[in-house]
DNA sequence: TCGTCATATCATCAATCAATGATATAATGC
DNA sequence: GCATTATATCATTGATTGATGATATGACGA
């Protein structure tokens, strides 16, 4: 059983992973970790529909994970901290040694530039 | 735009993501970081249901983040990796630090020597 | 073999979440 | 002011996910 405090803490925690845990948001936070981008920019790295980012940049902000910077017409966006850039690292770290398993379920076997481009 | 291959990886990363994102299984999760423990023994120190913790178990296995091993009729489980542990650390401290933000927004109010300044 | 304990699975329902298209706001330049 | 550009918000819809209770499986001891 928990305490109230374990459990807030519990719940802090999974919200922000659950920042992490979505295909769309990550790919924002990909982009991101190069350099600060603006909406636009994002929208064309991503590939993504620009409400749909505009949704996602929201939740990614409400999570902690990006902050905003207002210049002019155009809104910056970049990581909070270095250690989301670290969070990111090792999650590859840990899937390219220990999730093999999970490779192995979605394995996939393509010649190059397969399945349509979008 | 993405190429399939980052595509899968972006894919990937979600998923072992998406293991730590629910509050079940991140208090199993947590309840294992001290030492392998079987279901009822995780049932017990989290408080949930059987069949709940059950579900959540094989998530977390699909996900790579566990292993279990069966000793007679009991199942125990296992961080499958120390940097899983190492995730969930990195996330405390981004928690504790940059997303002060998160905690205000769910701000509580425990007596005792809890809340920073600010 | 039978009964019991430990765990897994399944079906169902409710809740959450993501994508979309439409629209709103707000800054810029004419 | 008006048109344009950049971004945010909203409502809707479909999909995914989590909790639950019931049941199934499988190991153990009597």
């Amino acid at each position: 059983m928990l305490l109230a405090s374990e459990k807030l803490e519990l719940e802090l925690k999974a919200k922000l992973f659950r920042g992490f845990s979505d295909t769309s948001r990550l790919s924002i936070l990909e982009a991101l970790r190069a350099q600060p981008l603006n909406v636009g920019e994002i929208v064309r790295a991503t590939g993504l529909s620009q409400s749909n980012i505009s949704n996602h940049l929201s939740c990614l902000r409400d999570c902690g994970l990006v902050m905003s910077e207002q210049r002019g017409r155009y809104t910056y966006y970049r990581l909070s901290d270095d250690r989301i850039d670290s969070l990111l690292q090792l999650a590859e770290e840990v899937l390219s040694d220990v999730a093999k398993g999970v490779y192995q379920c979605t394995r996939y076997d393509i010649p190059e530039g397969a399945s349509n481009g979008e």
